[in-house]
RNA sequence: GGGCAAGUGGCGGAAUUGGUAUACGCGCUAGUCUUAGGAACUAGUGCCGCAAGGCUUAAGAGUUCGAGUCUCUUCUUGCCCA
C-alpha cells in the first residue's frame, strides 16, 4: 500500500484543468446547460459556507458536462459595498485596492477547491467594465418609465449616514451598523417594481423548480389583498377621506377614522406646535411594518369628525395615527377595534368606543381584552347582521358601489425599491441635475460615469457628494453647467443582471450580445443561500422584466428556471471556564471532554450553530484542504446531510473523507494489478446487475439533489467493488466497473477520479469522459428479496429471480420452516400477493 | 399571534413514495498486525432478554392485510411573516 499524495496530485490536475480551456464545452450547441451559484462577497478569505455552496454547484456542473451538455459555469465577484468602505477607512487606502487584494485572495483559495469554472468569465461589479453597462441600463429603464425620483420617507442609519431598504432595518435597527433607525423625507431614485407586482406573483406558478418555501415567501412579501376604499365624508364640510380596508364587513364597528402624518386633511393645522410635536414623536419610529406594529400606539386628535356612511347620524373622530402609513392603501383607515388588534390598542389608550360586529360561535360575543379577528355570524351590523364575514364582505362591497362611495380594490404590500444609497463605494446613479431644476440622464455616449480615486472616506455622510469637483459637469445637449447625482446604487442592482453578463462577459459596447443572451439564458439551476430567498430573487425577476421591456430583442422574463437553495455549515461551540468563546484550534478531545490546548482546563461544548465570528466556531477551509486534500473537503461537505438542511462540520467526518479517499487510491492500485482469474459466470452475473443498479440509482440521485444520498451509494459501491476482487470475475470486468465507478465518483472527487483514470487509461482519457450508461437488460435478472408475512408480520425471506409467479412464491414460501411452524393450527383465508416485494398470509 | 417545515439509534442521517425500519458514515466495543497508534484490517453495535422471542420511527388515536410514510388530536423544535 502506497499513500496518496493529496498536495501533489491536488495541484496536478487543477493546472491540467486550467489548460483545458474548453473542458466544459461541447459541441451540441443545442443541449446547453447553465449552472450558477450565487457570486461572493469580496471579504476576506472564503468561508465553509462558500465551500458548500460551489461544491454542490460543480458536482451538477460536471455531472451535466458528462451527460454532454454544453455547461456554462462561470464566476465573479459582488464587489461593492460598504465593508469596502469601512475597510478602507481603517487602513487608510483605496476600497478598490481592498477589494482587488481580497478578490485574488478568493480567487486562489476557490481555485484550490478545483472547481470546473471557467475564469475566463470572470466579473467584477466593482469595475468600470462592468459598472458602464449597469449605467447603459439604468438609463434605458428610465427611458421606459421604470425608474422613478420621489419623494419619500426614508429610513435613515445614523451612523452609516445613509438610507437603508426596508428589509435591511432588523427590529428597527440597521442591519450592519446595529443603529436605530429614524425617519427622514428625501428625494430618492425608485426601480418601479410594482409595475410588475401581479406578474411577479402570478409568474411563480410557472416556476416549477423553485422550492415551494421560497415561492411562499415570496409570494406573501408581494402581498396581494383584496379590498375595498369607501369615502368617507367630513362632517360639515364637502371633503371626503378616502379610506382602504381589507375587512369592509366591520364597518359598523368603525368608531374612528384614522390618518397618516402626511395626509392632506393635515394641511390646515400642520404648522400648530402640537401636531410638529407629534409628527417629530412619530419619526423616531422606523418605517418598517414590524417597527411600527411593535411601537407604541399614539394618536393626534384632529377634532374633526366624518360621518358615518351607513349609520345615519353617527359620528366618528378623526385621529391623525403613528401606525399608518401614506404609501400603503391610502394614507387612511377606519378603525374597527373590536377585530383589529392595533385599532383595539388605539381605542383603549383614546378611550374610543368598541363595537363588535363579528360573533364567534361559541360565546357571546363581547370584546373585552383583545380584538377578534376570527371566523364567526355579523351582528350589530344592520342588513349584514347573520351574515358570515366572506357573505358580508361581498354584500357590503356591492352596497358601497351601489352608493356611489366607494369601490372594491386589491392592494400589494411590495413596494417601489428605493435605489439610492448615500456612499462611495457604488455605481454612480448617471444622471444630472440643470439649473432648470430638470432631472436629466446623462448623454450614453459619456459612460462610463467613473468614480473619482481621491475621495476622502473620512468625512461623515456622502463622500461623492463632499468631492471638490467630482460633481460639476456639462450637459452635452446644451452644453449648460449642471451637477451630477452623488448617490450611488444600492448594491443589491448589481447582483440583479450579472447572470445576463455572463453570457457575454467581454462584450464591450453592450451590456451583453442578446443571441448569447437568449442562448444561455434562463439560468437552469441556481444555487445558494436561503436567506436571499426574497431580495436578490425578486429584484432579478423584475430587472429580467425590465430588461425585456427596453429591449426588443429579448424574450425572456424569469431569469432562474431551476433553483436550490442550500443550508448552512455549523460547529459545535466552546467555551472556557470564564464564558468565553473557544475556537476548534483552541481545544482538543481528552478521555473527559474537550480542554483548552493552552492550560489544559475543562472546556464547556455548546450546541452546534452556523460559523459566526461572534461565536468564534469557525473552521477555515484553506487549512482543511491543505490537510485532507480539496477532494476530502469537498467529499466531506456534500456527504453528511442533505444539501438544503444545515450541515455540522467535524474533525472526524473531514478525516473520514479523506481515508476513503485513500481507500479508492489503493482499491484503484489493487485492481489495476490484480492477476486474472477464471471466471464463474454466476458470481459475474451477479456484480454486473448489482453494480448495474447503482449506476441508474446515481443519476437519480444526482439529478434530485440528494448528494449525501449518492455518497452512501458510492460507499456502497466501493464496498461491493472491494468484497468481488478476491471471487472469481474475469479481471477485465472488474476493471471496467473500476473505470465507470471512478466517473461516476468524477462530479465529486475530480482530483482522485482523474489521477485513477490517467493510470488506468494513459493521458487521452480526459478527452472524451462520459457519465456511464446503465444497462436496462441487466436490470432485468436482478434478483429481489421478497418479504413473507403472516398477518403483516415479517416471518421470513425469499431471494429470487425478479417477476416470480404468485404461484412460485406461494409454494416456496409455504415450505419454508418458520413459515410452516407459525401456520400451524391456523387456517389461512387469504393472502396478498405483491410482485418482486411480498407475500402476506391472513389467518383467522 | 399567523404561515410553513420538521421530529427515526449515542450522533449525522437512509428508506424504491403504503410493502424487510435503522442503508451509508461517525462514534463505541473486542480482536489481528505494529516499537508505537489518533494508521490499517477483521468482527460486533436500536432497545429488553441467557435464549426462544418480544418491543421500537415525539405522544395518543384512526384508516389498512400491512403505516416512519395517509387522516385527526396533543407536545416539542426550527424558519419566515407579524
Amino acid at each position: 500500500m502506497n499513500t496518496i499524495n493529496i498536495k501533489e496530485i491536488d495541484k496536478k490536475w487543477q493546472v491540467f484543468w486550467s489548460k483545458k480551456k474548453n473542458q466544459f464545452k461541447n459541441t451540441d450547441k443545442k443541449k446547453k446547460f447553465y449552472c450558477l451559484e450565487m457570486f461572493p462577497y469580496p471579504s476576506g478569505k472564503i468561508h465553509m459556507g462558500h465551500v458548500r455552496n460551489y461544491a454542490i454547484g460543480d458536482v451538477i456542473a460536471r455531472y451535466k458536462m458528462m451527460r454532454g451538455f454544453n455547461v456554462l459555469h462561470p464566476m465573479g465577484w459582488d464587489s461593492f459595498g460598504l465593508p469596502a468602505e469601512n475597510a478602507a477607512r481603517e487602513n487608510n487606502l483605496n476600497p478598490r485596492e481592498w477589494t482587488k487584494k481580497n478578490v485574488s485572495t478568493m480567487k486562489h483559495q476557490l481555485q484550490l477547491l478545483g472547481l470546473s469554472i471557467d475564469w475566463d468569465l470572470e466579473i467584477s461589479t466593482c469595475e468600470e467594465e462592468y459598472y458602464k453597462h449597469q449605467q447603459e441600463l439604468f438609463i434605458d429603464f428610465y427611458n421606459k418609465g421604470l425608474v422613478i425620483r420621489k419623494e419619500t420617507y426614508v429610513n435613515w442609519d445614523p451612523v452609516e449616514k445613509t438610507v437603508l431598504a426596508n428589509e435591511q432595518v432588523i427590529d428597527g435597527k440597521g442591519w450592519r451598523s446595529n443603529a436605530i433607525v429614524e425617519r427622514k423625507k428625501l428625494y430618492q431614485w425608485f426601480f418601479n417594481i410594482t409595475k410588475f407586482s401581479n406578474e411577479l406573483l402570478e409568474d411563480l406558478k410557472i416556476l416549477n423548480e423553485w422550492p415551494e418555501k421560497v415561492k411562499l415567501m415570496q409570494k406573501n412579501w408581494i402581498g396581494k389583498s383584496f379590498g375595498c376604499e369607501i369615502n368617507f365624508k367630513i362632517s360639515k364640510k364637502e371633503e371626503m377621506i378616502r379610506v382602504y380596508t381589507t375587512r369592509p364587513d366591520t364597518i359598523f364597528g368603525a368608531t374612528f377614522i384614522a390618518v397618516s402624518v402626511d395626509h392632506p386633511i393635515c394641511e390646515s393645522f400642520k404648522n400648530t406646535k402640537d401636531f410638529i410635536d407629534f409628527k417629530n414623536k412619530c419619526s423616531q419610529v422606523g418605517t418598517t411594518e414590524e417597527a411600527i406594529a411593535s411601537a407604541e400606539k399614539i394618536g393626534f386628535n384632529t377634532s374633526l369628525t366624518s360621518d358615518h356612511p351607513f349609520i345615519k347620524g353617527k359620528k366618528i373622530p378623526i385621529y391623525v395615527a403613528n401606525f399608518i402609513l401614506m404609501d400603503y392603501g391610502t394614507g387612511a383607515i377606519f378603525g374597527c377595534p373590536a377585530h383589529d388588534q392595533r385599532d383595539f390598542d388605539f381605542a383603549k389608550k383614546y378611550k374610543l368606543e368598541i363595537i363588535p360586529v363579528v360573533k364567534p360561535d361559541e360565546g357571546s360575543g363581547e370584546v373585552i381584552d383583545k380584538a377578534y379577528t376570527g371566523e364567526g355570524k355579523m351582528i350589530n351590523s344592520e342588513f349584514l347582521n347573520k351574515l358570515d364575514i366572506l357573505s358580508a364582505k361581498e354584500k357590503i362591497i356591492g352596497e358601497i358601489e351601489k352608493n356611489n362611495i366607494g369601490k372594491k380594490k386589491i392592494t400589494f404590500r411590495l413596494k417601489d425599491w428605493g435605489v439610492s444609497r448615500q456612499r462611495y463605494w457604488g455605481c454612480p446613479i448617471p444622471m444630472i441635475y440643470l439649473k432648470s431644476g430638470e432631472v436629466v440622464p446623462v448623454d450614453k455616449s459619456e459612460l462610463p460615469i467613473k468614480l473619482p480615486e481621491d475621495v476622502d472616506l473620512n468625512f461623515k455622510g456622502n463622500p461623492l457628494d463632499n468631492h471638490p469637483t467630482w460633481k460639476k459637469t456639462v450637459y452635452k445637449k446644451t452644453g449648460e453647467e449642471a451637477t451630477r447625482e452623488t448617490d450611488t446604487l444600492d448594491t443589491f442592482v448589481d447582483s440583479s443582471w450579472y447572470f445576463a453578463r455572463f453570457c457575454s462577459p467581454k462584450l464591450k459596447d453592450k451590456p451583453f450580445d442578446e443571441k448569447s443572451l437568449s442562448y444561455w439564458m434562463p439560468v437552469d439551476q441556481y444555487i445558494g443561500g436561503i436567506e436571499h430567498a426574497i431580495l436578490h430573487l425578486l429584484y432579478s425577476r423584475f430587472f429580467m422584466r425590465a430588461i425585456e421591456l427596453s429591449n426588443d430583442n429579448v424574450k425572456i422574463k424569469e431569469p432562474f428556471k431551476g433553483l436550490f437553495t442550500q443550508g448552512m455549515v455549523c460547529h459545535e461551540t466552546y467555551k472556557n471556564k470564564l464564558g468565553k468563546w473557544l475556537s476548534p484550534d483552541e481545544v482538543k478531545k481528552d478521555k473527559n471532554g474537550f480542554v483548552s490546548k493552552i492550560d489544559g482546563s475543562q472546556v464547556k461544548v455548546g450546541p452546534s450553530e452556523a460559523m459566526s465570528k461572534s461565536k468564534k466556531n469557525i473552521v477555515d477551509p484553506e487549512s482543511m484542504i491543505k490537510i485532507y486534500g480539496a477532494d476530502a473537503v469537498r467529499w466531506f461537505i456534500l456527504s453528511d446531510s442533505p444539501p438544503e438542511r444545515d450541515v455540522q462540520w467535524s474533525t472526524e467526518g473531514v478525516s473520514a473523507a479523506h481515508k476513503f479517499i485513500q481507500r479508492i487510491w489503493n482499491l484503484s492500485n489493487n485492481l489495476k494489478n490484480k492477476k486474472n482469474d477464471k471466471p464463474d459466470f454466476i458470481e459475474q452475473r451477479k456484480f454486473l446487475s448489482k453494480f448495474n443498479e447503482y449506476i441508474f440509482k446515481l443519476s437519480e440521485l444526482i439529478e434530485n439533489f440528494q448528494l449525501n444520498v449518492a455518497i452512501a451509494k458510492i460507499h456502497e459501491m466501493t464496498n461491493l467493488l472491494e468484497s468481488n476482487v478476491n471471487k472469481k470475475i474475469d479481471n477485465k470486468i472488474l476493471l471496467e466497473s473500476l473505470v465507470k465507478f471512478l466517473k461516476i465518483m468524477m462530479p465529486f472527487s475530480p482530483h482522485l477520479s482523474c489521477e485513477c483514470l490517467s493510470k488506468i487509461e494513459g493521458n487521452n482519457f480526459f478527452e472524451n469522459i462520459k457519465w456511464p450508461e446503465g444497462d436496462e437488460s441487466l436490470l432485468e435478472d436482478q434478483e429481489v428479496t421478497l418479504v413473507v408475512q403472516i398477518n403483516g408480520k415479517k416471518r421470513g425471506l425469499i431471494v429470487a429471480k425478479k417477476n416470480l409467479s404468485e404461484k412460485d412464491v406461494l409454494n416456496k414460501a409455504k415450505k419454508m420452516d418458520n413459515i410452516k411452524k407459525n401456520l400451524k393450527d391456523k387456517k389461512v383465508i387469504k393472502n396478498i400477493f405483491v410482485k418482486n416485494k411480498i407475500i402476506n398470509f391472513i389467518t383467522t
